[in-house]
DNA sequence: GTTTAGCACTCTAAACCTTAAAGTGCTAAA
DNA sequence: TTTAGCACTTTAAGGTTTAGAGTGCTAAAC
């Protein structure tokens, strides 16, 4: 489609824009990045670019910006896949080593060390529990009117909450609550506590209707709502020159509002793109808020088994090569260290 | 010290300039706010109270602005305190009235409850555990490597915390476990779980060695980290005219990122100030970079048991009055509140 | 046929003026 | 003691000018 020169010129225009924030000349690339032309074909071939949508002209007698289109292009056919240092390895390496025990740790240790690498500011949300299977549930009473639900999935996930009653509950009545769910929210997915569980609950349940009410009401609550957000370096995006612009930086921080960060990642969490790492482009983005913003995402998988999505946001001009040169790099790391914890757990169980 | 035309005067000027973010002359004022005095007579005064400080001038041709010590007087003062409507009142009832199972989810509500009603940024930190006393430790075993631990406090904060363990642990192991911590911490401040204990604990459990390691590692790590913090409403603070400026915006993101709040909150909270509600104006801030922003904070607390601090930040040009009122009467809610649940919490014990 | 030197043309950004408006401080009268 | 009046100061906005950067196109060179 683009022969080899204007792929050259196309790259290092992008590079070289990506770097200086500045509109870019044809001088400006000229010699450089192995572009051996004069300036006056690089300007012929700049004009095609152009005319195929690849790059902008923020006015007339300016140099040339890379397009959405010729961002996405960039990041489709001509991006580096190995912008990472052996210093920058070994950080990863170290960080992601850390003992966790649940794996929401993990997801805000990924988080941060996205951050700290990349230079941008990064967004991780735990998995959405919906769909995961229940493997036990287990009730404990704190007090004679405190108790504690603490709900295990297949994969690992621990949802645990607090309820309290205004009266007193027995020993006798958790254990029988701990029975009724069990019995049949075993091995169901976590969306089954819903109307027909609680409605069944209630009727055949009467006698400890005032034990199952606010029990189920927190355990909605909880599996609804508290999905944890994890957020890093907001501070630096505001060193970028983009954020001169008063209103880009108020829509980086309406965009960064704790509930809508959550409804963007949910979003993106429920795409059903299967690719490893998900791209989104300026005006690619469904929320128009986020037009001079780019979003790369990736989901963090165990066994096919969603564990929570970690998210770089920044402006369009974003170090493409840098960011997802390190979400490869970091995904397949958590790749690797959770086979290693499956082959643990296999032990554990004493299966297989 | 100043007459009462000079304090009517003052009180007007700072009023106006909060209304409107503007220099504020002579002419404004007058006739407004019962100030029924010449533009002469009101600039003659404005000279004074600029002598004494009370006032600054951006240029030499300019209106007033109140000087952080204008705020100051204003706020010991000349402050309303019953700067709060109906509506607002009922609104911070029902909010209040949520029914909530832990003190971090009520710390939630009154944070976000604030921001609603002030339309500034606010943020909230759970209370400093080191200093309360356990009143009992509960260990759970979820699954054969897998240990909850539930530390409950006597003002009702509960810390729970997973531990994986690298090799299958015994329901004996945990019942001596559960048996060792509780025996000698019941009734203990939370700090006390330091290196004396950790010494006694290996060197009489050398059994249980390999189960105690992980278990204290783990405790101390959450009570010293996790300590969950919560803001809200900041994107409101952008919409403000003093966020024009990119210093102070870029001054403003850097205060909130979490660990530095982490940080700010935690000093405040430290604070020894008795008072019922802190204000800390402009450079009055130990930290530099917050000499154009105010912090408004108020403990939460329950029979003198810190429950966490929550906090207003914004620009110097603050509305105080409207702050502090609904601080204040936030606090005294929260009081009642307490109390109510306390006698539940007598007649729960049976005593008393 | 492709590449490049050369040049007219365009546009921006900075520097510099000018001017109107807002506000003060001071003097002198009320 | 208060206030009207006025000279003076400063900013902010609008308008001009100019240097410089960069382009597109033409025609010559390779």
């Amino acid at each position: 489609m683009l022969d080899d020169r204007k792929k050259k010129i196309l790259q290092a225009i992008i590079e070289e824009y990506i770097e200086t924030a500045e509109p870019v000349s044809s001088k400006a690339i000229m010699g450089k990045r192995s572009i051996d032309y004069s300036s006056a074909t690089i300007r012929n071939e700049m004009a095609e670019l152009e005319k195929v949508g690849l790059l902008d002209k923020p006015h007339t007698s300016s140099g040339r910006v890379p397009s959405a289109k010729g961002y996405r292009y960039y990041v489709d056919e001509l991006l580096n896949y190995n912008d990472i240092s052996m210093q920058e390895i070994k950080y990863i390496q170290a960080q992601l080593e850390t003992k966790v025990n649940q794996i929401e740790d993990l997801t805000k240790i990924t988080t941060s060390t996205l951050s700290e690498i990349t230079h941008y500011t990064s967004v991780g949300i735990g998995p959405r529990v919906d769909s995961e299977d229940i493997q036990e549930i287990k009730f404990i009473l704190l007090g004679s009117r405190l108790l504690m639900a603490v709900i295990l999935t297949d994969n690992g996930l621990i949802k645990e909450t607090i309820i309290k009653f205004d009266d007193d509950i027995t020993e006798e009545q958790v254990e029988t609550l701990t029975y009724l769910f069990n019995n049949r929210l075993k091995g169901k997915p976590l969306n089954e506590i819903d109307k027909p569980f609680e409605e069944y609950m209630f009727s055949e349940m009467g006698n400890i209707l005032k034990v199952v009410k606010p029990v189920l009401e927190q355990i909605k609550r909880v599996l609804s709502e508290d999905t944890q957000i994890y957020m890093e370096g907001a501070d630096k995006s505001f060193e970028l020159p983009e954020f001169k612009s008063l209103d880009i930086a108020k829509n980086f921080v309406n965009i960064l509002d704790t509930e809508k960060t959550k409804q963007m990642l949910d979003i993106l969490n429920n795409d059903d793109n299967q690719d490893e790492i998900n791209v989104y482009i300026g005006d690619e983005n469904v929320d128009k808020a986020l037009k001079n913003f780019s979003i790369i995402t990736f989901k963090h998988k165990e066994n096919g088994k969603d564990l929570g999505t970690i998210a770089i946001i920044g402006p369009t001009r974003m170090d493409y090569s840098k960011v997802i040169s390190t979400m490869k790099y970091i995904s397949k790391k958590l790749d690797e260290n959770s086979n290693k914890l499956e082959e643990g757990k296999e032990d554990e169980n004493g299966r297989k």
